[in-house]
DNA sequence: TCCGTCAGTGAACGACTGTGCACTCAATAA
DNA sequence: TTATTGAGTGCACAGTCGTTCACTGACGGA
């Protein structure tokens, strides 16, 4: 592979390599502790070089964000497939799409479940955004329940925000157990059990203010 | 004040200044930001002073862990009382005693609830520990209501937990709008309508493996 | 009273940090 | 064919970092 390429097409490349190195070296550590010289090292650059591409380390952070954020709207629209052509229990399968994009995608649900909180000020503010967005458009998904045809606006929300919480933390799960089967069948089972138990609930709400 | 005072009482008083700067840092900065130097220089001793009270920057960390984590079964043990002298609804009381703790002790909460996820590998195994601990706690108080009598310990601890991350999503959010009580009001009402949501689940589930 | 303990000092180290600046030289546009 | 652009280079800078070592000097037990 890579012949020389247009000059577009090579400048793409070093940027993808600066974001997969630092996706790389976020596995062990978090954002504000990685520098722009190892990053830079890591793609093969000089570390004055990665002044063509970011203006600063919160700017490829913000990068990092929207790139997950994107990861993690394909997810649901998967889910979304997956649940319209099984007619069956949305739990599972919701679950099961969760699991196979997290495997898939593991860097980036790192990413975004570790700095939701604990992030530099930028990059947590921008995870923030992404997440409340990516909130509503779950809202827009359970909108169409029959139970929660009559919820309010802010019931819906926030039952979208907990669900989200709650598969985040099924995201941080899934991560500390890989390459153990069995043992990610049982973080299965209790990231099922508990949105099942948010489920029971949902019928019995009375919800206020419209 | 502080005259001179015995030698343990002036060892304990600068270890003292040491974690609270390292409190007081921490509003800005993640755990992994903050460095020796400047922990020491905020307490008014010279780095390598820093060595006769902590091993390493780690060592402070899991020395915070634990005082946080003792403010927090404070918070739990003020819950229980407040939900005996009321014999009301306990979600209420238990938002209200959550917050009022919280204001107490801002640099312990966000610590915990920051650090969560985003810490440093010890840090955040130690923070795990002492959660776990804690929802193990909160799984006892909750055993004695009368729909909970015959849950497995598996589904306890499941709905322990989620109480739990619930709590610490809350505290987060609480944090956010610090001196604007009518921001915090709102805070509270979603945090009660995120627990009554669970709650209105529990009479439904049928548990399973005791 | 004397003497050991030990919290705190201060200089020094080697490693690492972000960033400024003048530069090269190949891809591109004219 | 020539001129321009701009990704990447290499050096240098002033800081900061954790940690070492030999030290001071006041407290506290004998």
């Amino acid at each position: 592979m890579t012949e020389p390429a247009t000059r577009n097409e090579r400048k793409e490349r070093t940027r993808r390599a600066l974001l997969d190195t630092a996706l790389e070296l976020l596995t062990d550590r978090g954002f504000a502790g990685l520098s722009l010289r190892e990053v830079t090292k890591g793609a093969g650059i000089v570390p004055t070089a990665f002044y063509r591409h970011f203006a600063s380390m919160d700017d490829l952070g913000i990068a990092l964000v929207e790139e997950s954020a994107r990861t993690l709207h394909e997810t649901l629209r998967a889910a979304r497939r997956a649940h319209a052509a099984s007619d069956g229990d949305v739990i599972p399968v919701a679950v099961r799409t969760l699991t196979e994009h997290v495997r898939a995608h593991e860097a980036h649900f790192r990413f975004l479940a570790r700095q939701r909180y604990g992030g530099t000020d930028e990059v947590t503010r921008a995870i923030s955004v992404e997440l409340r967005l990516f909130a509503s458009g779950l809202a827009v998904d359970l909108a169409r329940y029959d139970y929660l045809r009559d919820w309010s606006n802010d019931d819906l929300h926030m039952l979208a925000e907990l669900v989200v919480t709650v598969m985040l933390g099924t995201v941080l799960d899934l991560l500390d157990v890989r390459g153990d089967g069995e043992a990610e069948a049982r973080v299965a089972a209790t990231a099922e059990k508990r949105l099942r138990l948010i489920g029971l609930g949902v019928p019995q709400w009375r919800s206020t203010e419209t």
